[in-house]
Formats: structure tokens, sequence, C-alpha cells
DNA sequence: GAGAGTTTGTGATAAAATCCACGAAGTCGA
DNA sequence: TCGACTTCGTGGATTTTATCACAAACTCTC
């Protein structure tokens, strides 16, 4: 969640958030999307330790997750594993992926030049998982013509067309919360259909839009909750 | 989230992760408590806007929320509104800090001083909400005594020692996933309880150590499965 | 190729989370 | 003071999510 990763009533978190969504009644729970991408990033981390086949058993795990729930879950799109053997990790990831519509790179634009913005930017594992930072923007002109990375920040005036031209349909807001929202609306004008928001605010967004958030504080107060204290709270183990 | 915000079965959540935690058969939801970081956070916004008082109401507005559900997730923790008037917002953010633990600042460690970590320890927004950056860390050699903010990269093999002094229970782990088991395992011998991981990983922790987690690329992935494709497919709205 | 051992997919069940709706408490204006 | 309105806190119904447990399918050894 939610916290970004919001448990928010829609999109979270994961310390973030989660969207409602209230589709037709035979949907998929939004719960249960949540967690496909963990199953894949734990499938690519086995694939790249050279493993062939695995089993919900040893998924779950890996995950803290039951098998029983590992299997329902994966039972929603279809069948992919064979009794007595389990599943087959390169087949499995590709299901996976094409569920998650990430078997394609997704061109994203990124709004923020600070050091969050170009942390992100710099950030080498996308390409590899379906995102390229397609453009970099930044509301402030002396950051404008800078390099970040293979990248030039651009005037977010140019927001619009370039998202335009880039056919891009994902934005990430990496800026100062008292700018979050005005991004927000100029990325949603422009065509943006998601927004993944570093910002700690809850954004105003039409329905048709989701926007998953990220924001630190929220896991570090949600811990502290149980870390409780010395003088002798609840809350703790 | 877990995803992170995991939304393992314990700790993650959201883009990150949930711990599972059995407590008490009268312990609070976990789920609840990964609510009232997000609550606090618009209860603060409010008051740098001058606000006096709020309702379940607006705060649900606000947030995409049904105002039933923010009156009974308070309701576990006391009575803090009064009815026809609503909630007075200092008082009921003192009320959250004291359940979240947030009324004192804790010492935190951060390790990987890469640009993500340079980023995080350049974040001014953790000490108004009850976190400080103790100390940074790195395991190249090359970064050591570079400067980052006001703090001085320190070796990791300082870990134990430092972590000690400073007192802190709380790690942030921002280095590659090939690195992150063994710097959590490092950090857990030093004593530290709680860890927020930026690696897509999910570690492997004894039980009373409570993991969070953050990965942009999970909360990208969830939203890509709503944003389907041009090629006609579901999980679009 | 028979039998012991795995592992999946899934109905049925149990548990958890959310929502509804209402009594009680409080505000405000005349 | 009274009546119309607002808002909380909460028991209980409803909906959602997770777990259980088992038949069927498959593997592997001898």
């Amino acid at each position: 969640m939610s916290p970004q990763s919001d448990p928010s009533p829609s999109a979270n978190a994961s310390a973030s958030g989660k969207s409602s969504s209230k589709r037709a009644k035979d949907a998929i729970p939004d719960i249960v999307i949540g967690r496909l991408p963990i199953y894949l990033r734990t499938l690519q981390l086995l694939a790249e330790e050279g493993r062939e086949v695995t089993s919900s058993q040893e998924l779950g795990e890996r995950l803290g997750i039951s098998s029983a729930q590992i299997r329902k879950d994966l039972s929603h799109f279809g069948e992919f594993g064979k009794q007595g053997t389990g599943y087959n990790i390169p087949y499995l990831i590709r299901q996976l992926e094409k569920i998650l519509h990430v078997d394609r790179l997704w061109p994203v634009v990124l709004v923020g030049a600070g050091s969050l913005g170009r942390a992100i930017a710099n950030y080498q594992g996308f390409e590899s998982r379906g995102f390229r930072i397609a453009a970099v923007f930044d509301e402030d002109p002396a950051k404008v013509g800078e390099a970040v990375g293979a990248l030039t920040i651009e005037e977010a005036s140019q927001i619009p067309q370039r998202v335009q031209e880039l056919g891009a349909q994902i934005g990430i807001i990496a800026v100062p919360v008292h700018a979050a929202q005005r991004v927000a609306d100029t990325l949603i004008q422009a065509g943006i259909r998601g927004i993944l928001c570093y910002a700690p605010i809850t954004l105003k967004v039409p329905e048709y839009v989701r926007v998953e958030y990220i924001d630190p504080l929220i896991h570090l107060q949600h811990m502290t909750y149980y870390l409780g204290q010395a003088n002798g709270e609840t809350g703790g183990a």
C-alpha cells in the first residue's frame, strides 16, 4: 500500500495505495493483481539463478505467502503448472509478462529532476522489466538543458507535445508536494492514464486514471507502530 | 503492498509488503495500522492550510476512502472526535503521532550511497515526520569519505559499531539487489529491528524484524495490468 | 508398470475487511 | 429553548479475502 504502496482506497501501498475499480462482477480482485508483479520478480530472480522449474511451495516460502494463495492467484488466469512437477519458470514468466502487459516497452515521462528524479532516471532496472524513461521535465528553467544520463531535461511546458509524440501513457511525478497536483493535472490533460506519484499527497484524478504512490515515510511510520518503544507501549510483538 | 508496499503475507507491502504478525487476538489489524500514516499525512497537509477541524467525510473524500472506514479505524484507539463538529486537527495529529510512535526522532542508518541513496539522504522531509538519517554507509571504498549533505559516507564495516553508538533500530537498504540480503543480515546482526528495503527482492529475516519494501517496478506493473492495450485485452476499465 | 511420493487446481469453509444505518451527542440560528 | 442539521461511534450485515483439504495428474524408482 500503501502507504505508498498506499493502502489508499484505490491505488496504494504498497506504501502505496490501491485503486478501487468497480469492474464487472467477474473481474479479478485488485489484490490478486498486486501480487503478480511480486511473483514475476521472484521468478526472474530464480531464472537468473539458472533454475528451470519451481513450485508454489518454494515460491511461497521465498515470499512468506501460502502456497495455496499462489496457486489460487494464478488459477484466475489459466493453468500454468503441471502436477507432480510444478511450474516451468521461463514459461510462467512469459505468461505473467503477458498478463501484466509488460511483454512490451512502455514509454514513461518523468517530471521532476531533483535528486530523486535523477535517481529514477538513472535507474537501470526499468528497461528489462517493461519500461523506458523517455523524457524528463522540470519546472525550473535553470535546469532545462542539463543532461541526466542519456536524456536532457526539458521544459515542463513541453509536456503535452512530448507526451503526444512519445505516445506515453504513464507519468512519474517526482516534484515537491506543493507542485504535485498541478503536474498531475498537466499530465492527465496531456493524455497520461497512469501515474506513479512520489509526492506525499493523495492526488485528485478522474476515475479513468490509475495512480500508485510511493512514500517512504508511510512505510517508516507503519514500521514504528510495531517497533513500539522503551516506554512499554503496546503494538510491539 | 506489497508489493512493495508488498501485499506480502506479513510485512510487505506495498509495492511493498506487510508482515504477518500473529499477535494477541485483540490486536489491531495491520491493514488499519497501514492507513494511519496516510491519515496523519493528510491531516498535516490540512494543518498547513490553516484548518482547525475536519470530519471523517472530508477526510474520506480527500483520500477516496469511506467515512465509515475512517471512523472505525480511529475507534480502535479511542474517541477522538466530537459529534456535530468532527475532529480537531492538531489534537488528532498529536494522537496519531503518539500511536505511531513518531512523537520522537528515530535515528536511521542508510546503506548504499548510489544515486538513490543520495536522494534519500538529501530528502528534507524526514526530520519533521519523526526520522533522521544519522549515518550513510557504502561497500565501495572509493566512496568512503565523500560528503552527502551534512553526512560523510562511512565504511560498511563500521555498521555494527555505529548502529550501537547511534542507538539506531531502523535501517534503509538502497544497494543493488545482489547485495541486499547480505546488507540486511549485517544490519540485523547489528541490532536493527526494522528495514525499509529499496532493492527488488524479498528478504529473509527473523520474525522479530519488520521489513517494508519500496519497488517502483511493482507499482508500474500493477498499473499496466489495467492500462491494458490497443490489442483489445481485458483488465481495462 | 506398480506403488510411493509430489504438486496442481479448486470447491467448500473460515476469517477478515468493509459497508450500512442508526442512536446519541453536539452545533447553530432564531 | 427549540428544531433542523451535522457528525461521531458502533453493532451487525455484507462482501471480500484467505485457508483448508482433496481428487486428479504427473514423476520417479525399482
